[in-house]
DNA sequence: AGAGGCGAAGAGGTTACGTCA
DNA sequence: TCTGACGTAACCTCTTCGCCT
């Protein structure tokens, strides 16, 4: 299992609160500029030339080895029961070259549901026709890919979660699976990567919200106890306007209470501390008085 | 045996790009 | 040369469905 980075998504969310400093990248790797639908992040449909040195190899050929004619040269373990992704000896190859290959000589790979196998026939999309023969084969298999298919697929993820052609080909060539299959195990990978990337920056923010909560809780008492003191010390505050005029001094961050500000504070970090000053003198003064 | 999770795959929609009249 | 219609490819999101625990 592996760990996306954040920037596997096109957000970027930076949040500041003064108690957080709160930055989510969730940019894709340069290399994949997003340009999907506005709605979320997406990849580059084109992105030619992006993949060339991507497919893992292995030195002596394809990393693993499901689709021999022998059934012992199936990976036993890796395999719970049929494996739907060995291809008879040249089965694939007749659909090398393009995506429309996606009607499988493989009956096990059938991936025609009941439901749906007509539509398919009825309007065959630019690589997702489904082929009569597999259509007659009835009611698709659908099993994992073994884990050395997964592994694989997860390198090749890891460099790049875009798929040009020519690599989908190579992969589903060196995997012994449907071009069609790649790209789809592409696809779900990248919707499973965005969820959990959700799921994580969900909890981020609300742990940020409880952060900034709680903060505007403190300023708030902040607020009532210099009214307070207003109050029972108005002599304090005779020179100065009222204490939301109070700023912050940009260069030595202290506050200031002079009457050209505008009032806004940048850092209330760095306020409440000097504020805390004015606090402790305001109550030696109503002490000594 | 049934429920729920997970993952493979289908369907439909969106976007970008190329072609052509 | 510009432009709009059209086709295609790649992708995303939602959904279905089979297998496994």
């Amino acid at each position: 299992m592996m760990m996306m980075g954040k920037d596997d998504l096109g957000l970027s969310l930076s949040l500041s609160s003064p108690n957080l400093n709160l930055q989510l990248n969730l940019m894709p790797p340069t290399s994949s500029p997003a340009s999907g639908p506005s709605t979320s992040p997406s990849f580059s449909c084109h992105q030619k030339g992006r993949w060339n040195d991507l497919v893992v190899h292995s030195e002596n050929g394809p990393v693993l080895d499901v689709g021999g004619a022998a059934s012992e040269s199936r990976p036993g373990p890796l395999l719970r029961g049929v494996d739907v992704n060995w291809t008879p000896p040249g089965g694939e190859e007749r659909n090398s070259g393009e995506d429309a290959g996606a009607s499988s000589q493989n009956s096990t790979l059938s991936s025609v549901s009941g439901k749906r196998a007509g539509q398919d026939l009825q309007v065959p999309t630019s690589s997702r026709g489904v082929s009569d023969e597999e259509d007659a084969e009835g009611s698709r298999k659908k099993l994992r890919l073994s884990k050395d298919q997964s592994a694989v697929l997860e390198e090749s993820f890891k460099a790049h979660n875009t798929l040009d052609p020519k690599q989908k080909q190579a992969l589903a060539k060196q995997l012994n699976l449907r071009p069609r299959q790649v790209e789809v195990w592409f696809q779900n990978r990248r919707a499973r990567t965005k969820l959990k990337q959700t799921e994580t920056d969900r909890e981020v923010l609300k742990r940020c919200c409880e952060t900034l909560t709680e903060e505007n809780r403190r300023l708030q008492k902040e607020v009532q106890e210099l009214r307070g003191l207003k109050l029972s010390v108005p002599q304090l505050y005779m020179h100065t306007t009222a204490p939301t005029t109070l700023s912050l001094c940009p260069s030595c961050e202290r506050v200031s209470n002079s009457a050209t500000t505008t009032g806004v504070i940048h850092r209330s970090r760095s306020f409440s501390m000097p504020i805390r000053r004015v606090l402790s003198s305001a109550h030696a003064n109503r002490s000594s008085s």
